[in-house]
DNA sequence: ATCCTCCCCTAC
DNA sequence: TAAGGTAGGGGAGGAT
């Protein structure tokens, strides 16, 4: 709680603290001395929309029986009360907590809690799990927070704040705000279906939420940023839980006597959860501890075992043309037996993602299809996903890990190396005394086994790991090291899978004892230069390579190659153009840009069935990949989207034939030390350095100096009064208007060309289609074809040059937004020139481009300022006196929406929604005597965390 | 030589 | 039914 002031958030604190004591006040005010019986104790609940009773009514009730009444929807929210909802929405949600406002009623009239099964709104429910959201912050979970440390260091305030704010990838971020006017239309609660092919615009969302790959990658570059931020903020400062180790140490003799005079050396620790998302799940079925446990959507049992198949799929086919072309991994144990057993009839595809380690003794393996599984161990159980969980233990255990050391490289979610040299400097005392301390620390707090090992390098490191795993450690000496390695198959070496185990196999090398015998040359025949130096020297226990703390992203993606089937262009065209802006969002969120964009694509082998044996999977297919390099890198989703399209069309591949579409980003400009001081300046003064190097005469009217002179004058250095003030300034300055007009109805004007109209076709050249190239592959080799289209394409692009330059450039310089809305005031300007502005400024929302400026506001401003949303709630509020209810059910719907997908981690943001929005709410009651109903709130755990 | 594009491979 | 993503390393072969 006491950790608000990094960031700038203090300024937020009037604000904040104003909220959270009013929220607090007013329930403790109000359950405490009405409070009648604590028949809903423990339960919460958050009312969707209209119900009977209403909102205010259910509130009143939960309160004065004890319940907990949530003012929006929160993670622990028991259930949601609706009547009916919108099906879109409906789709999003967990169906089965939303129940009628009659089971509230029932309840109370009856005196006890009532089974809510049968109030449930939705029964054909389906259990989705939320998509991740990594910036979401820890949600108060007993296990996790009740064991940590009472007294909050530095690090750990730091700590906190971090995790709110490194990257994220939410997937449920569209506001839900009812209109002011519903008379809720007809809804079909039972209508709710999920959206199983990518036809169907939700199923982007809902794919993501339930992709574990995708979880764990998120998660994983997430930890790779958070390492990077916390050692920024850590600065030099010690770490107090070292100290606190030292004196438990002490006080347990456990400190080494000698150790100040041995040499240094190096310590790399790796260490990694046990069967991670096992562990996490069976916190919450301690029942089935000691069983052989598997994670999957699949619910196993015998329904796994007879599940239905497309009639037109054709597992034995699949399977054949399996092995056909992927020979190597016949060799690959748990993959040939994928394929030997995964495809018979009836047996569920569906992927194990963790298995426990008494399912492992059975040959159960990660990865695994649930249906060969059971047949491996018939009485396996299964266990849903629960993403959230591993969001939550993973950060457990890296700031777990971080306040000791910040020497930490993150590997995945469960998993780090560690530098553990200086501690042990510091501390003076044993490694894998150390060890086992952290390790007991982890599973106290997170109540999940781990292992470690250490040895001094990270190759040895894991080999320990792997020794140590289950729930242990292990110490890897250098000198056992090649004696050791020898011992080992080829494939647990990291770097080495299947295709090159099959290689190695080939050449008559079956382990790393063989391999050992090689010579580095005959390696590199096999394998090329530089694996090859890899496998000779860690086959040996050589790994020369450093720990990299702080990893630089080099590359963004996002892929989908599952329940890709489409009938018609128009179907692949909508997907490609919601996965661009899927990309792009995850581009804006890293703060980059990128100058090559690459579409890859999955299509059907011509050999392989129509349907697919695993529902909805891609089956077996030939993979394309088609990059476009851009003049200058980018991070405009229009431009990213036509490109998109564009590199689809040359494709020239039938829609009916992808089975898997990839947007990848790549070439990313530099990172830039986010210096938010002024951004709009910067903007100015952009725009006149790429004047400098164009040749062409745009006439540049404000002068870099013109800003900060606005800047000195209106004390608030806001973008919001800058735009305003640029915008006032030019009705009631003629001369500066004059400037102003003119340089912006320059840029406006190419400017418009290059947001609304689509680029002009390119010269009707013909230019063999990428599929051409693909599909008969008999006539040309590919290569030279390939290259052929790329000469082509470079060409053309030269062609465009001209046009192109403009595209590209201009809306990076100067944000559309932005100059849309001078423009606008300019151009209305112009039109009706000026009745002179009394002192009031005039409403922002007037400006029918309203929508942009908070756009802009809210994607530029890292934090916001109070002058800002003082303005916008005053504006706000005008409206409300206006009666224009409409317009403010409008504006708070899209801000609402923008701050939500434009601002998910940064609490600051989310506050000063919830601080307009509350505070507007008053407004409306005081003045209408009615309510806005708001479905979600911003949902942030951390700024909850802040009020409960 | 060195770069680039289009792959393939690996890991979680 | 099922949710087969994502990032990085690196090789082959052509362009420069
Ligand atoms: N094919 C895979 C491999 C892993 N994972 C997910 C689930 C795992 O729990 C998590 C971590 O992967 P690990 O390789 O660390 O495997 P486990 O933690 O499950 O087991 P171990 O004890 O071997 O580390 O990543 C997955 O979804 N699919
Ligand atoms: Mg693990
Ligand atoms: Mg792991
Ligand atoms: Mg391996």
């Amino acid at each position: 709680m006491a950790d608000e002031d990094h960031n700038g958030f203090s300024e937020w604190g009037g604000y904040f603290e104003a909220k959270k004591s009013k929220l607090e006040e007013q329930f403790a005010a109000a359950s405490n001395p009405f409070r009648k019986s604590n028949l809903f104790d423990g339960i919460s609940i958050f009312v969707n929309g209209l119900t009977n009773p209403t909102a205010d009514e259910l509130k009143r009730i939960m309160m004065v029986h004890g319940g907990t009444f949530h003012h929006y929807e929160r993670s622990h929210t028991k259930f949601i009360i609706a009547s009916n909802l919108p099906d879109v929405k409906v789709r999003k949600m967990d169906t089965s907590r939303i129940i009628a406002a009659q089971w509230v009623v029932d309840c109370v009239e009856q005196n006890r809690v009532l089974d809510y099964k049968p109030y449930l709104l939705y029964t054909n429910q389906k259990t989705t799990q939320p998509r991740l959201n990594f910036g979401k912050g820890k949600k108060n979970d007993s296990t996790l927070d009740n064991s940590t440390v009472a007294e909050e260091t530095e690090l750990d305030g730091i700590l906190k704040e971090l995790q709110q704010d490194v990257a994220t990838s939410p997937k449920k971020h569209i506001s839900h705000i009812n209109n002011l006017s519903a008379t809720t239309t007809s809804n079909h609660p039972n209508s709710s279906h999920s959206a199983r092919t990518a036809v169907d615009p939700e199923f982007l969302n809902e794919f993501y939420k339930n992709s574990r790959l995708h979880h764990i990658a998120t998660l994983g570059a997430g930890f790779k940023q958070y390492v990077c931020e916390l050692r920024q903020a850590h600065g030099n400062k010690p770490f107090v839980k070292r100290g606190e180790l030292r004196t438990l140490l002490v006080a347990g003799k456990l400190l080494s006597e000698d150790v100040s005079t041995k040499t240094p050396k190096r310590y790399v620790m790796h260490i990694d959860m046990d069967c991670f998302f096992v562990s996490v799940g069976l916190r919450s079925h301690p029942d089935l501890r000691g069983l052989p446990i598997a994670v999957t959507h699949s619910k196993g049992g015998t329904g796994a075992t007879d599940v239905p198949v497309h009639p037109q799929a054709n597992r034995q086919v699949e399977r054949e043309l399996f092995a056909q072309r992927f020979e190597q991994h016949l060799h690959d144990n748990v993959r040939a037996d994928k394929v030997r057993y995964g495809f018979q009839k009836n047996m569920s595809l569906s992927e194990i993602a963790s298995c426990s380690y008494e399912a492992r003794a059975k040959g159960i393996r990660n990865g695994m299809f649930v249906g060969q599984a059971l047949k491996l161990c018939p009485e396996l159980k299964t266990i849903p996903y629960d993403f959230e969980g591993y969001r939550e233990v993973a950060f457990a255990l890296y700031n777990t890990v971080a306040q000791y050391t910040l020497n930490i490289e993150a590997v995945s979610c469960d998993e780090m190396f560690v530098d553990l040299t200086d501690v042990l400097q510091e501390l003076q005392v044993d490694v894998m005394t150390f060890v086992t301390h952290l390790r007991q620390e982890v599973r106290d707090i997170t109540a999940c086994p781990c292992s470690a090992g250490v040895a001094d390098n990270k190759l040895l490191a894991r080999m320990a790991t792997k020794l140590a795993k289950p729930n242990g450690q292990h110490l890897l000496q250098t000198e056992d090291a090649a004696n050791y390695m020898a011992t080992l198959a080829l494939d647990v070496l990291p770097g080495v899978g299947s295709s090159i185990t099959y290689k190695l196999n080939q050449a008559g090398l079956s382990n790393c004892a063989d391999v050992q015998q090689v010579s580095l040359v005959r390696l590199e025949m096999l394998l090329g230069k530089k694996m090859a130096q890899t496998l000779y020297q860690n086959c040996r226990g050589i790994d020369p390579r450093p720990l990299v703390y702080e990893q630089q992203r080099k590359s963004i993606s996002a892929e989908v190659n599952y329940g890709i089937r489409f009938s018609k262009y128009e179907e692949l065209e909508k997907f490609l153009k919601q996965l661009s802006g899927e990309v792009h969002s995850r581009l804006i969120e890293i703060k980059r840009k990128a100058k090559s964009i690459t579409l890859k694509l999955m299509v059907r082998a011509a050999e392989a069935p129509v349907e697919t044996s695993k529902f909805m999977g891609h089956g077996i297919c030939d993979n394309q990949t088609k990059s476009l390099l851009l003049k200058q890198s980018t991070d405009d989703l229009e431009f990213i989207t036509q490109n998109v399209l564009k590199l689809m069309k040359e494709s020239g591949f039938p829609p009916n034939e992808l089975r898997g579409i990839g947007i990848h980003l790549s070439k990313l400009d530099d990172v830039v030390e986010s210096k938010k001081e002024n951004l709009i300046m910067n903007m100015f003064s952009k725009i006149s350095e790429k004047q400098k190097d164009k040749s062409i005469n745009i006439p540049i009217a404000i002068p870099i100096k013109e800003p900060l002179d606005m800047k000195a004058k209106s004390d608030s250095t806001n973008v919001l009064s800058l735009l305003k003030n640029a915008a006032t300034r030019s009705k009631s300055n003629p001369a500066a208007a004059f400037k102003i007009a003119n340089f912006f109805q320059v840029t406006a004007t190419e400017s418009s060309y290059s947001s609304s109209s689509p680029p002009p076709p390119p010269p009707m050249i013909h230019v063999a289609s990428w599929a051409d190239c693909f599909l008969n592959r008999s006539d040309l080799q590919p290569s030279t074809s390939k290259a052929g289209l790329a000469r082509e394409n470079k060409r053309l692009c030269r062609a465009d040059q001209i046009v192109t330059k403009y595209m590209e450039e201009l809306p990076q310089h100067m944000h559309p937004a932005i100059h849309q809305y001078i423009t606008l005031n300019n151009k209305q300007k112009d039109v009706a020139p000026t009745v002179e502005q009394p002192e009031k400024q005039t409403n922002i929302f007037v400006n029918p481009n309203y929508k942009s400026l908070l756009a802009t506001w809210v994607k530029t401003e890292a934090v916001p300022k109070p002058t800002d949303v003082n303005l916008i709630y005053l504006n706000i509020c005008d409206l409300v006196l206006d009666n224009q209810m409409d317009k403010v059910y409008e504006i708070m719907k899209y801000f609402c929406c923008i701050v939500k997908t434009k601002r998910r981690n940064s609490c600051c943001w989310h506050m000063a929604y919830n601080e307009i929005e509350s505070n507007i709410q008053e407004k409306v009651q005081e003045i209408l005597d009615c309510h806005i109903y708001i479905r979600e709130a911003i949902d942030c755990c951390k700024c909850q965390s802040f009020r409960s």
